[in-house]
DNA sequence: GCCAACGTTGGC
DNA sequence: GCCAACGTTGGC
């Protein structure tokens, strides 16, 4: 099957690219939305290239890029008391909640700011552009996620 | 900090 | 199963 492209939001004050460059992999958690949680348990696979995005950042735009590295497998954190994303509703023989690992790949030289990505045409229809796109997760066309490095590859 | 857009919850 | 109320996301 063809490799799948992603976008994934994290907003850097959590979690940012340079905090996947240190780390190396990490868990993406706490996904609480079915959508989003879908698109791991069921599409994202092995080797699957993700838009690293700061959401909530200034300006808010994709940092980089990822890769997964371990596919779907539960969130640790439903079951954690302690953890804001603790589910009191999930059981452990019947998790509600899963979660991809990703791994680092490249970060951009410059960041591909959310208004560079509106005036592109050749970005015309990508999720990310419409307005009330809170989606965390969003597949991505091949077309565009290789528009995306070519502009991110840019120095200036 | 505001608020539009959207998702979830819960009463009925 | 509908839908109002509420909570969250995330750009601005």
């Amino acid at each position: 099957m063809a490799r799948r492209y992603w976008l994934m939001k994290s907003e850097p004050s959590t979690y940012s690219i340079d905090d996947l460059e240190k780390d190396g992999s990490t868990y993406w958690d706490g996904v609480r939305n079915y959508r989003a949680r879908n698109f791991m348990r069921d599409d994202m696979k092995k080797g699957d290239l993700v838009l690293f995005y700061h959401s909530n950042a200034d300006p808010p735009g994709v940092a980089g890029i990822a890769r997964v590295s371990r596919e779907c497998h539960p969130d640790p954190t439903q079951f954690d008391k302690r953890s804001k994303y603790f589910d009191p509703k999930s059981e452990k023989a019947k998790p509600r909640w899963f979660l991809v690992d990703v791994e680092f790949v490249e970060k951009f030289a410059d960041l591909v700011s959310l208004p560079e990505i509106k005036d592109d045409d050749a970005l015309d229809g990508m999720m990310v552009r419409q307005r009330g796109a809170r989606l965390s997760i969003q597949p991505v066309d091949k077309e565009h996620f290789d528009r995306i490095r070519k502009v991110g590859k840019r120095k200036r």
